[in-house]
DNA sequence: GTTGAAGTGGAGGCACCCCTCCGCTAATGT
DNA sequence: ACATTAGCGGAGGGGTGCCTCCACTTCAAC
């Protein structure tokens, strides 16, 4: 209900007042990102508790369904990626382009969960992706203009295709890294026909 | 314990003698290969079993785990990459390569637990990947050497690759080809160095 | 047919998870 | 210091899944 500035979406949920409960509520939100990095969206939600240090019940009075705590957590890591946007504004645009991909990738990396979220719905997950869109598209757009990178291919399908690849496993780091390479000659390669 | 033709590896899982039971046997095949596709390798036991029209005590008896019930589906795709791969040696070296990727896809597309797989490891499944790499390596092998791949990928990298991008949701067909198509552009590239 | 062995299926014990409810604890304002 | 009340946490009921066990059924060999 509180005025929202543009490409930072609000959440529902609210902090709560008592110093105390402050502190709970925040340990939750840490929580619940890590258990959502490593199990994905069906993380346990007494799991969560536990890390949390805190009783099953305070994680339901601070987040009365699962997607309410999920949204809580995705808002978070969406509102950094838009901060990321504007602060690589600077860079060339190729380079501009890759970095804001990488650190998008910083997240599915570790963070399947918002991985998965890129195909479900919900009004906030809407809200979600369209500022992360938002703030990421343009880049795409100018390294497509100045003919860095090719024309035939959209922003939804970019980071589909980078969410992808990055969020499976393997090996080792080197080998992450060769493969998004490819995937980005991909990118800078002109359309072929056959 | 059998002697095992090459590229075609075994399971220790046998199938019954009596009539009756094989039927039971193959239904419980076909319906973990299903419930695997669907919910990846956490699918549930039960619902296999009712799906299959028989109880859990005979998916029990005849795949006393988990592991050996997801072997047995896994073995029979594996099989079918490894047939493909024959067919497709007379083709020339690219459209080879692309094609038995596409069969690759066709698995992975709908069968995530494949996926997942290729990360986790069991005696058998180390086989099995074996027995897929020996098959579908000398199609990259000779695509890189006839000069319609570049040379800095090996093909573990490029099955994570596919596996990774096809593996992910997609709004349509048309937008996953489209992001395999990217893909396989970097693929043909000449390595980039900026 | 008869009969023995192969095969069946589901009840039941255990573990985990979801979510609600409410008696208790302790932070805060005065 | 004390009262007020926000906030706490975990017991407990319901659900689902895992896996074992064994009384029963049915195939197939004779």
């Amino acid at each position: 209900m509180t005025d929202k500035a543009p490409g930072h979406p609000r959440v529902a949920v609210r902090r709560p007042q008592r110093a105390d409960a402050r502190r709970n509520f925040d340990a939750l939100l840490q929580a619940a990102r890590e258990a959502f990095a490593e199990h994905g969206t069906d993380a346990s939600l007494e799991d969560i508790a536990r890390r949390a240090g805190v009783g099953i019940g305070t994680l339901y009075r601070n987040f009365p369904t699962r997607q309410d705590l999920f949204d809580s957590v995705y808002v978070g890591e969406v509102e950094e990626l838009c901060r990321a946007a504007d602060e690589l504004a600077g860079l060339p645009p190729w380079e501009a382009l890759v970095a804001w991909l990488r650190r998008f990738v910083g997240y599915i990396g570790t963070k399947r969960a918002l991985y998965e979220s890129l195909n479900r719905d919900s009004d906030m997950i809407r809200s979600c992706r369209e500022a992360m869109y938002a703030a990421g598209e343009p880049l795409l757009a100018r390294a497509q203009e100045t003919g860095y990178a090719r024309s035939d291919i959209g922003f939804d399908d970019l980071l589909r295709m980078i969410a992808g690849i990055t969020g499976t496993g393997y090996a080792d780091d080197a080998q992450r890294e060769r493969v998004l390479g490819v995937a980005l000659d991909g990118l800078r390669a002109r359309p072929s026909g056959g």
